[in-house]
DNA sequence: TCATACAGCGCC
DNA sequence: AAAGGGCGCTGTATGA
């Protein structure tokens, strides 16, 4: 395939094509108005992969002026990609220069100034310097695909934020007034939340209590005789007194309207649309992170208000318990996938006779994904790993890695942090196992393990949900015809659940687009192994109405 | 006055 | 019911 990489020259843009091993050809250089259009020309000519140094700083303006290109190579996020992967071939580092680079947002005006740091870059270097640390890879399918999915997440990313989810202030502003009262002026607090204040006060006999400061609020508990040393809802759930049941719901309503109330909804919903900026690889699994308007974390509270345009649907889909059925994959643990072949990972462990309920099957897989040992999980554990020996002790040997310092990959490559800190260094220097430490020590040591623990499996799990969502936009594209947004498209992608926003006679098509999306990610990541990624879809108009 | 830390809670 | 992993965001509190 075709490989071109763009890159800026001064006020202009010059084009490479550039053979696999990233050897420069022929350029091109072009005015920056003259791009779109020839961009496009190559991309209805034949199968071409873009090259550029950061999806942010190139895509948004290709969006805005119709341009969808279907490959790219991220320079930026595979960089970071290759620095931690244990599977990367032997070859110099890269200029330090890509791993300072940060994405732009639209609003920022990088792309036109002169002083981005992207500019100093030299992009034909690092994208040779790439390609010769895959060849040299002993497992150069698994990383090949890693920076492919990273980069197709780039060009999903920049297409939800261009897209935005669509999202109906009238029917939110109905659903805070419901809650809370009218929208109070500026500094005030809605007539609700006043009232539950002044039942706060009242029961706890402090007239000039601020139920805004948790630790005003835990002096006022504690002087009222209540045992407790925090003010966790959890905490406070346990205790019987006046002040609990108003206590509670301010803090649940103040929650809602600091994250999710009148100034959320005039900061980050503009024309309809809310349009969050997605970061592909922006937490050390892989998992993407957010920024603006708390994407990754809309609660369930406010989502009637993402609502379909008139005419058009939402397709609302996720899998059921990702992680563990990924875990049965990567592990090749056959009794574990045998569960997994029901809808309910948990209702097929009880029902091969290896818990007695649903609710100890949860809580005993919980634990091996997140290193639980206590309590309820800790019973479980014992009969897990007799039953899934090769799941239960790809976790542990996980644990263990992480606890002596060493760092652990997912199953495509991507690589755990080194740790930090004194215990890790000295391990490291010795290259030997550890010595036993001091109190805190051990702490750090197991706390480290659960991480690594948890590192394999949400990290492949992302893997899977990249790999998901990738095939899925090239499949949505096909359903349509125009521009990106009078098509099936995505917006809105959260961990282990998308938001397709489609016309409504399409949305039965999408549906059925999105399970084989899932079942095509299935077999890429872990081919012919028998494990199902049965998925929860709804046809909605909003998106509360899934699931 | 500003920057940073912490508590708490939403999501997966 | 939480625990055990990963985040972002908001308010208050604190310290320069």
């Amino acid at each position: 395939m075709d490989r071109v990489l763009l890159r800026r020259d001064g006020a202009a843009v010059t084009a490479t094509a550039c053979g696999d091993d990233g050897t420069p050809g022929a350029v091109t250089r072009l005015a920056p108005d003259e791009l779109p259009g020839w961009v496009a020309a190559r991309e209805r000519a034949a199968p071409v992969r873009w090259v550029w140094d950061d999806t942010t700083r190139w895509y948004p303006a290709l969006l805005d002026a119709g341009v969808r290109v279907q490959r790219c190579t991220d320079l930026r996020l595979a960089a970071a990609v290759l620095r931690r992967s244990p599977l990367a071939g032997p070859v110099p580092a890269a200029d330090p220069g890509w791993a300072a680079l940060q994405p732009v947002t639209a609003d920022d005006p990088a792309l036109f100034d002169l002083a981005d740091p992207a500019d100093a870059l030299d992009p034909v270097a690092e994208h040779r310097r790439q390609q010769a640390a895959v060849a040299a890879s002993a497992h150069r399918g698994r990383l090949g695909l890693l920076l492919a999915a990273e980069s197709s997440g780039a060009l999903a990313a920049a297409e939800m934020t261009w897209a935005g989810l669509p999202w109906r202030v009238d029917e939110h502003g109905r659903l805070l007034t419901a809650l809370l009262g009218d929208r109070p002026p500026p500094g005030l607090r809605p007539p609700v939340l006043e009232r539950l204040a002044g039942e706060v006060r009242a029961a706890l006999r402090a007239p000039d209590l601020n139920p805004d400061s948790p630790a005003a609020v835990l002096r006022a508990l504690q002087t009222a005789g209540l045992p407790v040393e925090d003010t966790r809802s959890w905490t406070l759930e346990r205790v019987e007194h006046p002040v609990v049941a108003p206590l509670l719901e301010y803090k649940r309503l103040a929650r809602l309207l600091a994250a999710n109330g009148w100034s959320w909804l005039d900061t980050w919903v503009h024309d309809g649309r809310f349009r969050p900026v997605f970061l592909p690889g922006g937490v050390v699994t892989g998992r993407w992170a957010s920024s603006g308007g708390g994407a990754l974390s809309v609660p369930v509270q406010v989502r009637p208000a993402a609502v379909a345009d008139e005419g058009w649907r939402l397709v609302v889909a996720d899998v059921a318990q990702l992680e563990p059925r990924v875990l049965a994959g990567m592990s090749r643990d056959g009794a574990l996938a045998e569960a997994a072949r029901a809808a309910d990972l948990y209702a097929g462990m009880v029902a091969a006779g290896v818990v007695a309920t649903r609710a100890e099957a949860k809580v005993g897989v919980l634990g091996a994904l997140y290193g639980g040992t206590r309590g309820e999980s800790g019973r479980v554990m014992p009969r897990l790993a007799r039953r899934y020996p090769r799941a239960i002790g790809l976790v542990e040997d996980a644990a263990r890695a992480g606890e002596r310092g060493a760092v652990v990959s997912t199953l495509l490559g991507r690589g755990s942090p080194s740790p930090r800190g004194a215990w890790a260094q000295r391990d490291a220097d010795l290259g030997e196992a550890p010595e036993p430490g001091g109190r805190d020590t051990d702490r750090a040591r197991r706390s480290w393990g659960r991480f690594t623990r948890n590192f394999v499996v949400q990290g492949t799990g992302a893997e899977w949900a990249l790999c998901w969502l990738a095939d899925l936009r090239n499949r949505l594209w096909r359903l349509g015809e125009g521009r990106l947004d009078r098509r099936p498209h995505l917006a809105f992608f959260l961990h282990d659940e998308v938001v397709v926003h489609t016309p409504a006679p399409l949305a039965d098509e999408v549906a059925e687009q999105v399970r084989q999306a899932a079942a095509a990610a299935g077999r890429l990541l872990f081919g012919d192994f028998p494990v199902d990624f049965p998925l929860d879809v709804a046809v909605v108009r909003s998106w509360a109405d899934a699931g």
